[in-house]
DNA sequence: TTCCATAAAGTTGTGCACAATCTAATTGCG
DNA sequence: CGCAATTAGATTGTGCACAACTTTATGGAA
């Protein structure tokens, strides 16, 4: 064995599709000249109401070397407000303005053809989002393992 | 429904799965200084023997804008080489070094052990690089349609 | 109350991704 | 041949991802 073909092994093959389906937001959100993150963002905040740049980031899996200056650009264009939390002047709490709202809409109906274009049948989709959970859960866990120390 | 939350997402599940997977190789390539890109490019010249930039582009759907710097990345630490072809002074063709296939070696016995914690049973992988493989055919044809102007 | 550990977010630096542009070599057509 | 169109890589600029570090705020424990 070995000498197999990157098309081959799981992990390209994830590499490739998350790529490739990005792209094809990507092409879609060009028009309101938003990036995939800052959607991820957009669709997070409108289903929370509200949430921590921590929340945030416990929902996209990031940390807040990538959340803080996409955060901030999109509040720089009036799409979300960011304010610490009084009680608790470490957290900064961030929700959609009206503007924000309004462009969420306005997305949702621009993407809504994606999902169609997956060439994956309705009842597949259920097994493959489980996949996918296990595999982020147990990849999750084995990069924690990785990074501590052996055991004592 | 409309206000699904990120995780019901194909899309989502797929980006976060592809990073956690890269995570846990990234992890174990530290070792080796190397970026997980960097390794798939070792990877696809290892199988390959040679290739040019151009057909390590389609092997990866990666671009000259990315891989150029990365593969002179590769060149300067002295695991492959880049020559252009006699004969057509436009294609750059890569191959690695003896460093390079002894790096492949060691790597492939470090990185080994990572499909095995997936927690993708067996016989779901077949399946599982179907899937994969046509989200990231028909999104490729998709993006390919949504920027080409419409029918005339 | 003082001080230290912890927690949350922000900052900095590197390397991808990708669009857009540029340069140079090649092809082909008049 | 002469030269426009094409092709292959490289370059530039923006924005993510992520590690490492800094800053500021909070919460205890002595």
């Amino acid at each position: 064995m070995a000498k197999e073909s990157l098309d081959d092994m799981l992990c390209f093959s994830l590499y490739a599709a998350s790529r490739a389906v990005t792209q094809a937001y990507r092409a879609v959100l060009a028009d309101f000249d938003l990036t995939y993150p800052q959607f991820l963002v957009v669709i997070s905040l409108d289903h929370a109401g509200e949430l921590s740049v921590g929340e945030l980031g416990a929902a996209m899996q990031l940390d807040s070397g990538t959340l803080s200056p996409l955060v901030q650009r999109l509040e720089s264009r009036g799409f979300l407000t960011r304010e610490r939390r009084v009680g608790n002047e470490r957290v900064v709490v961030v929700a959609l303005t009206e503007a924000g709202r309004a462009l969420r809409r306005d997305v949702s109906l621009a993407v809504e053809c994606l999902p169609e274009a997956y060439g994956i049948k309705r009842d597949e989709i259920v097994g493959l989002l489980d996949q996918l959970h296990r595999i982020t859960v147990n990849m999750g866990e084995l990069t924690t393992s990785l990074r501590s120390p052996a055991p004592a």
